[in-house]
DNA sequence: ACCTGAACACCGTTCAAGT
DNA sequence: ACCTGAACACCGTTCAAGT
């Protein structure tokens, strides 16, 4: 009996294909996604580029997702994961701090999440997690009711606030310097303009302008912490 | 002499075009931009919609705007020009809180402007006149050098950074009401596993659901502004 | 079940051509 | 100077058709 008997291999030789043959799973896609985001931004984000990322064409994305939309959720979530990874450290305070810190680490990792969290609802595995872990620490801590509430909603808040102003002003800097040479020209003026128009906001932008941004943002981004620390130690212990 | 003799009624008969004939300024096209936006959000906003809305064709837009970026720039910080109208009140903790205060109802009267902020700086003449005004009533109060600039960040981090939240928080309650028939289907399930999973979070959410959204986002503004200027308040103290 | 290829309706932007 | 109309290169999404 020789191979030809069978030809094509025969069934029995020819491995049988698994029960699914999906070449693709939603962690690929969603990775493809996290690691365009990452590099090129919202603007770099197509499905058909993820698609080519993948080895695949743009509609066999949608056997997956049900929409691009979809999957920009499934990726913010998988960057929220990442925050879960935060330590737990005893005391509500400590405990609060770092939960903020890794979260605003994590927004300046991404800066394409801050956009989605400003966009759309976020309800996903990793976000309430993150959710009923702030709330633990102080719930112990004898936080309760709309006191739990405003305390969690004020840190969180200053986390988001304090990354988008980050950013924002990475991008002027970088922009800045981006124009380069045609900067003279009519930058020189704008900027006289303003040293005319608004003395303070010039006396602070040429002071801030040399200084390290990271360094900067992040003592500021401490000291708003504190703040708001202090605030609720003190209406905590009002009661 | 019949007017036969000048066709088309004579030069002198037929009135000047006027030395620039243009029928749009970009303030007409900016105006048109922030009515689709607040009316259709950014999903709604496309060049042809504005043209159409204005009477003239997508490419003419260009002829006043670079790209439609620039557009939304424009608009940006025209909608900044409405918190500008906050009235100066004495102390600096009550400037900062009005100042504060209008920030965040503009925010919330133009929600795809928090989209805008988050992803581009912000240069336009409003948005420096803000940030002067802000500046002012500290300098007067005595804040000097990094304390003014942590100062000022920190208040416009919150008035931010709570919109966002607040407009999540809306959107997630419309979304669910929106789900309507479906309801009880998937979604029973999805509360089921939260309660289970995230008991501090189900409580929270069981307790929040019911009562009035904008109140209660309200009253954490205000927790936390509160917060905040006693921090500022301690800290400035110190020196 | 999973993927392709082509199509549809829509983008932002450019640009010759008109007035 | 200002606007049109058509074109270009791209979108997200759908869907018959293949395997």
């Amino acid at each position: 009996m020789s191979s030809a008997d069978f030809p094509d291999g025969s069934v029995w030789l020819r491995p049988q294909r698994p029960p699914r043959d999906r070449r693709l799973t939603r962690d690929q896609i969603v990775d493809a996604a996290v690691a365009v985001l990452d590099s090129d931004g919202h603007r770099g984000l197509s499905m058909r580029r993820i698609a080519a990322d993948l080895g695949v064409t743009a509609g066999s994305l949608y056997w997956y997702v049900r929409t691009k939309d979809d999957l920009l959720e499934l990726a913010l979530d998988r960057v929220l994961g990442e925050v879960c990874a935060a330590p737990d450290v005893p005391g509500w305070r400590q405990a609060l701090a770092t939960l903020a810190r890794h979260n605003r680490d994590m927004l300046l990792r991404h800066q394409w999440a801050l956009l989605e969290l400003t966009i759309r609802p976020n309800l996903g595995p990793n976000a309430l997690a993150l959710a009923e872990k702030g709330l633990n620490s102080l719930a112990r801590a004898g936080f309760a009711d709309a006191d739990l509430d405003a305390a969690m909603a004020t840190v969180h808040d200053h986390v988001v606030g304090s990354a988008i102003a980050e950013i924002a002003w990475r991008d002027t800097l970088a922009r800045m310097s981006e124009t380069g040479a045609g900067w003279d020209e009519r930058a020189a003026g704008f900027v006289r303009e303003i040293t005319e128009r608004h003395p303070l906001l010039a006396r602070r932008m040429a002071a801030t302008s040399e200084i390290d941004v990271e360094r900067e943002s992040e003592r500021r981004f401490e000291f708003a912490l504190e703040c708001i620390l202090d605030g609720l130690a003190a209406r905590h212990g009002r009661r």
